[in-house]
DNA sequence: CGCAATATTGAGTTGGTTCAAACTACGTGG
DNA sequence: CCACGTAGTTTGAACCAACTCAATATTGCG
């Protein structure tokens, strides 16, 4: 069965859950603070913003997934990023969009003016400061990627996928050692850089290895989480 | 000759050019907000801060170069940024910094600290919209160059390299298309994630190929500007 | 059920790495 | 001023992780 956008405008806003003792994520604050954004809904693979248009808005993600990405001349596709509900997409734009953003499944948005921020961080100074400690985590997420995509093989990049996937699912259904995966195989590998086959075959390797298990390919089940985070540590040459 | 710390003491502040016509560097605002702070300077391999240390400050440079970078448990190391006069490091970091920051040369720094940026930002609402803005300018470098990492060749991803070097050498000097390299080969290799030896090879097949020519290893002229765009863009398959 | 999209597995190829050796630039001290 | 030593760079040859191409197997949906 699959979520539809009639049910997902319907639906009540998931409680915002906090990322870590010291460092909330921000998004509950931008909640209270731009409030007046209008709800909208997108179909699974319709666009909120593509490459070049001007960056009139940003979004807040309240249900569903969005898949934020870069493509070559040649069709090369890079994912930059997957962005999960309470995380906040399209922010850091300077006049136009970058990159584009994409709706992996049905969802809903809490969709602010960029045009008001301004004049909203003169209103509230700490507006400012969290728009800038948003942005922050935003980099050095990046950054950290940056080292996985620079120095990690596939099995160490597919680890700290998972992992982080763990950590994100952790903070919204408290649920032990399951994931599942909202993504395909093929955004998997753009995301990490590899090939759908590569990403195939190291989820085979994890799952022969008994780090994993796996249920109709979407349903992973973490079975060694040491020997996980040691693989996403690079500690294990 | 070498740059000692001793000439940079007395240097004057270079003059802090704009990076494009539609977004200043924001560099120019926060050396005005954030004038107290005191200056400092570091010899050549010498680190501004480490992985772990509390981000108590953060750093505008005024001469010479700075290198971010992250090592894993066994050595593999990520460059993850060159910073150069004019540029800010160390912001973005929650309580502790997460990466190294080292110079390259001797380098002089204004230094500020993080603790006054709350207050500051309350006192004029503007700067934290630009500190926003900076960190922002940070992000897109840093998503821009996953798309490098994670899809293009060795060949694109220098030239990519050395197009960027030459437009932020234009705003300094307006020098037509030289870039006088201020870091190993071995720092590009870990700037780009490749091995000195293929950094090596591509220059070397750049030369031969009539699209740079090079002098003392670290003196590159660019001859075929177009060929190398379309390199770095991704445009020659 | 049957189709279309996605995922897995296999076999062969390759771009970049690894290991090793030679070369170059440059600062130091005789 | 030159010989020497060190650090960095270039080049060569063998290797390998991930890619490409191709076939088969699932999954989910009408």
């Amino acid at each position: 069965m699959q979520v539809t956008l009639q049910s997902l405008a319907s639906a009540p806003v998931p409680t915002l859950m906090r990322r870590s003792p010291s460092r909330s994520t921000g998004a509950e604050f931008l909640d209270r603070s731009l409030s007046s954004g209008q709800t909208r809904l997108y179909a699974a693979k319709q666009h909120l913003f593509c490459e070049g248009d001007p960056a009139s808005e940003f979004f807040m993600i309240e249900a569903g997934n969005v898949c934020i990405y870069s493509v070559l001349p040649d069709g090369r596709r890079q994912v930059i990023d997957f962005a999960y509900p309470g995380d906040v997409v399209g922010l850091g734009a300077d006049g136009e969009h970058t990159r584009n953003a994409e709706a992996m499944a049905a969802t809903r948005v809490r969709c602010l003016p960029t045009a008001t921020i301004e004049a909203a961080v003169c209103r509230d100074p700490r507006l400012g400061l969290k728009l800038y400690e948003a942005v922050s985590r935003q980099l050095g997420d990046a950054r950290h990627r940056l080292m996985s995509m620079g120095r990690c093989d596939a099995a160490e990049r597919l680890a700290g996928f998972l992992l982080a996937l763990l950590r994100r699912g952790k903070r919204a259904t408290a649920a032990g050692r399951e994931i599942v995966l909202p993504m395909t195989r093929s955004d998997i590998a753009d995301y990490l850089g590899l090939t759908t086959e590569t990403v195939s075959r190291t989820f085979t390797r994890f799952r022969q290895e008994g780090l994993i298990t796996i249920d109709q390919g979407i349903l992973i089940a973490i079975r060694d989480l040491p020997a996980l985070q040691r693989l996403a540590d690079g500690e294990h040459r």
